[in-house]
DNA sequence: TGCATAAAGTCCGATATCGAACTATATAGT
DNA sequence: ACTATATAGTTCGATATCGGACTTTATGCA
């Protein structure tokens, strides 16, 4: 009976697919050789939110499984973008940091990508992405409660 | 300059991947042992748009790398989901056609997904997805279009 | 017609992703 | 304090994804 609303939502989902894949190609284009959006993802992540997280934390937000994110730090690690030292509040557990390093490669990152953004935003105005953001993020807040 | 809009649509399509991420898991929930997203996207666009198309239509259509879309087709076809042709227009070619098994599997997992999209639909009305659905599409049409 | 170039699909190698099982530490209940 | 259970992170094995090279057939141009 409400097929039609299902349909609606398979839509959108293809929709948001589809997007990731184009907006993924289109960044790691311009990211230097072994460089990925998951790893961009995280530099900016930490910058904008703050370092000093856990891995856990940052695998739940990006909703990716914890083993993921291990491996994703590794690479990062490995590069000299992040370092991590113990929790000082949890034997188990590992705080992750930006080293200058890092927060130069995002830094030169997103100046690589500003023409692409320019070039976006003059074709998708601002307001049209401030018009879509909060029903996404709405969505995005119901499908991670339903995660339990 | 515009660093803010640099920065709306980094959380733009920072939001994208997480719904993508979230999507994804929750949809291949439902779905039978071996088979993904990728194999219920194909048979669902199959069904929506038509069968009989080639291989390299269908990458366009998800905007994936043709030898993914090769590897995704190959289980399906080994899965008795759809099956191949040669192309009668081109000998390089093939054409990709929907068994019965295919139909029935698609149908099967709608309805197996029918009460998470009920759900769903619930708590984020088919108005909101209706508001922000344009937006996406046309971002998708400007991103699909610079990729030449 | 013949030849150069382009396009469709596959194969191969590298690696990102992820679930399951494991180790080490924390927490809760008695 | 002691034991049972839960949690943080890693390791391992399987596989999805993808770029690059290759084969085969089309197409464009002389």
């Amino acid at each position: 009976m409400p097929d039609d609303r299902t349909a609606l939502f398979f839509e959108l989902f293809n929709e948001i697919g589809i997007l990731n894949q184009l907006a993924v190609t289109l960044f790691e284009a311009h990211l230097p050789d072994g460089m990925l959006i998951s790893h961009f993802s995280v530099l900016n992540h930490l910058v904008r939110v703050s370092d000093g997280q856990t891995p856990l934390v940052l695998a739940r937000a990006f909703q990716v499984p914890k083993t993921t994110m291990t491996h994703t730090l590794s690479g990062l690690e490995k590069a000299g973008l992040v370092e991590t030292r113990p929790n000082p509040k949890d034997g188990r557990s590992k705080c992750v940091w930006l080293t200058e390093a890092g927060r130069r490669f995002r830094s030169d990152a997103i100046a690589a990508l500003g023409p692409d953004v320019a070039d976006l935003s003059a074709q998708f105005p601002a307001d049209r992405v401030t018009a879509a953001l909060p029903h996404l993020t709405a969505l995005r807040k119901i499908l991670d409660a339903r995660r339990d």
